[in-house]
DNA sequence: GTGTTTTTGGTACTTTAGTATGAGTCCAAA
DNA sequence: TTTGGACTCATACTAAAGTACCAAAAACAC
């Protein structure tokens, strides 16, 4: 919210300079009134499309929300578990993959399953993206 | 690719015409250089937005691909079971879901599995999103 | 260094998932 | 009309997944 504000401000303050600017270069004589619309047009064609990127980014995070993996107590191996899991991994395979029994992966799981809520595997990854705790 | 080529096609000729129309306008003397600076920023802010909107719907489809649905042979029925599995629910959840028997639901999961590549419910999710026969 | 949390692992068990096979119904196209 | 595909369902399995305990290293904080 402080950054739109920010950025908007500063367009306007731009908007102001450009204004003085087109006034005083055209009076002077030295460049064409098309020349001065043309930047003018290529500069808010491009504010156009940075204020736009930004405002999609926010509407899909695609990041991971660090804060809610901590109020949730998920743990870093099982996190670990969660991502492989939502790889299509089995257990045995999971354990494989981080050099642990299959004992110490179902240990993980059942605790990531009261932690997130769910009754299987499936409906934890489906939580946990909801929850923006897997990238989607 | 042809509609970029006609997007700017219609960019080009609307700059020129700006560029008659505020030499025109400006040499009357009605309105004030300030105004059409404005207009012509507020016009390209416009377009900018617009044509990045464009640019970024295409590069994330999040639309499902129907002609992989039908060269891997899924059935309506079957992707509808892929939907629900997708969601997280169990195989029972699913029968009750559609009004049918578990069993059923066990014989669209195994085809599933097989048209899929796949030897998980998890895995064939995973599979289906990278597909795009799933929304991401 | 002591206490706490995390990670690891085990056993024994129940539940769910998945396979294999067969078979009946229905509907549309040949 | 019969033929093939889609949908349905069942039985009898095997294989995973998940639960409920317990317990011991290992890492970490105070």
């Amino acid at each position: 919210m402080k950054k739109t504000i920010f950025v908007f401000s500063a367009l306007i303050v731009s908007l102001l300079a450009l204004f003085k600017l087109s006034n005083h270069v055209y009076r002077s004589g030295d460049i064409s009134a098309e020349i001065i619309i043309a930047v003018i047009a290529i500069v808010f064609f491009g504010i156009g499309i940075y204020i736009n990127k930004k405002a999609l980014h926010k509407q899909r995070p695609s990041v991971v929300d660090q804060k809610k993996i901590e109020q949730l107590g998920i743990s870093k191996r099982e996190y670990q578990v969660l991502v492989h899991i939502s790889k299509g991994l089995s257990n045995k395979e999971i354990a494989s993959a981080l050099f642990v029994s299959e004992s110490t992966i179902k240990t993980h799981v059942s605790n990531l399953l009261i932690k997130l809520d769910a009754k299987r595997r499936t409906q934890a990854v489906q939580k946990a993206k909801s929850l923006h705790i897997l990238p989607i």
